[in-house]
DNA sequence: AGTATGCAAATAAGG
DNA sequence: CCCTTATTTGCATAC
């Protein structure tokens, strides 16, 4: 365990050496994993190069593995909600979000600016937290395999291939823990759980190409215990993922660059991000309506899915041409915001009819769609809001499912 | 006054 | 039309 340990951690480490990290984190992100952090890969169905956010690294207080990890800088959804009663406090800190549509890396460490400071700091068991995150590693797996196990359709092989087109294919578990104690911990069930699935090796680095770990005898020799399975996954997606044809660009350093540089003119033009994302509207692209600013930041930020990055940057690009050209045309911008498309509309239900709706759901989790009107006008909602209000709360009850005990 | 972010609505896509 | 699963946004509010 130990050795796979390591092996993916110096693979990560160098990826964020090649370019992710702004000079000066480097050096000491890079010890601070290398001695303290494990990476476990459970399901490497669909391997695709991971990409990081440069933010996420730099702003490490933001994400506390509170259960919560998940958001813009976590796409995994079998990590989303933990029950309450099960969050830590300042234990561990989310570093590193990797995201796709097929995958995620969350990196955990723990908190505060212990970096430059004592190492023993690292190694403090944080028994519950890890051990509550440990649970839900393994319980991710286990909802996955058994969902696999039932659409089971003679994919024996544990690499399904095609990694291209697999939009329903649930999202690999990545996780990096923190403290030398998690790995003793992770000896065992655990493994047995991963173990088939498993992939180890290089991660394709942000442009596709691999990264190749450094032989390092010790984890060379480690790698000698590698299933076969593993090496034979490792060199299948280990090649320079041509996935999508598509997407001509679906570099994450261009998006990198984009973001940065349209952060830059943009402010050089004097605009906000809620000017940026009303504006879009009038923009006459066809399916694309206006961006609140939220959406525009995180943009900025990276703080999307790599996809809905791609999706967007052309969107902006468009923008960004049209607000430069107007502004040296001297033209003001006509950009006024005509009614025509709106942004997506979110209702916010108070909290008194949040709780009408656990309560209703309580005792029915699945109403019909009369009882579902009878109770959005009990409680003065649209019928469909209520309806969805139902979908989300059956999608967060399944994920607690799976995420308790285990 | 602008920008982040937590939480969780709303949507997309396949049945 | 409704469901589920996976994802994309946005309201509210903290920073």
């Amino acid at each position: 365990m130990k050795w796979m340990s390591e092996y993916l951690v110096n693979s990560k480490a160098e990826q964020v050496k090649a370019s992710l990290l702004p000079p000066r984190m480097v050096k000491a992100k890079q010890s601070a994993w290398k001695d303290h952090s494990c990476v476990i890969q459970a399901d490497a169905s669909a391997y695709r190069p991971a990409w990081f956010s440069p933010l996420a690294l730099t702003t490490l207080p933001s994400f506390i593995f509170n259960g919560l990890c998940r958001d813009r800088t976590s796409n995994p959804s079998n990590l989303q909600a933990l029950p309450t009663s099960s969050r830590s406090n300042d234990d561990f800190t989310m570093c590193m979000g990797s995201w796709d549509s097929l995958g995620g890396v969350i990196i955990l460490q723990p908190s505060g600016n212990c970096l430059e400071s004592d190492p023993d700091l690292f190694v403090d068991p944080h028994a519950t937290s890890v051990d509550l995150l440990l649970q839900h590693v393994k319980s991710s797996v286990r909802f996955k395999q058994e969902r696999r196990g039932t659409e089971n359709k003679g994919s024996t092989s544990t690499s399904r291939q095609e990694t291209s087109s697999t939009p329903h294919s649930s999202p690999s578990v990545w996780l990096c823990l923190s403290s030398a104690r998690v790995l003793e911990a992770l000896e065992g069930d655990l493994l047995d759980h991963i173990t088939p699935g498993l992939a180890l090796g290089a991660m394709a680095g942000p442009d596709g190409s691999v990264v190749s770990t450094p032989a390092h005898p010790a984890h060379m020799a480690g790698m000698n215990h590698m299933h076969q399975a593993a090496i034979n996954m490792a060199h299948a997606h280990g090649l320079p993922p041509h996935m999508g044809m598509n997407d001509v660009d679906a570099d994450p350093r261009d998006l990198e660059a984009f973001a940065e540089r349209f952060k830059q003119r943009r402010i050089k033009l004097g605009v906000t991000q809620a000017d940026v994302g009303s504006a879009l509207a009038s923009l006459k692209i066809p399916g694309v309506g206006s961006l609140s600013q939220s959406t525009i930041c995180r943009f900025e930020s990276l703080t999307l899915s790599h996809n809905n990055m791609i999706a967007l940057k052309p969107i902006l690009q468009a923008w960004l041409e049209e607000a430069e050209k107007s502004h040296r045309e001297k033209l003001n911008k006509p950009e006024l915001f005509n009614g025509a498309e709106k942004k997506r509309k979110r209702t916010s239900i108070a909290a008194p009819e949040k709780r009408s709706l656990e309560a209703y759901f309580a005792i029915q989790p699945r109403p019909s769609s009369e009882k579902i009107a009878a109770i959005a006008e009990k409680l003065d909602l649209k019928k469909n809001v209520v309806r969805v209000w139902f979908c989300n709360q059956r999608q967060k009850q399944k994920r607690m499912k799976y995420s308790a005990c285990v």
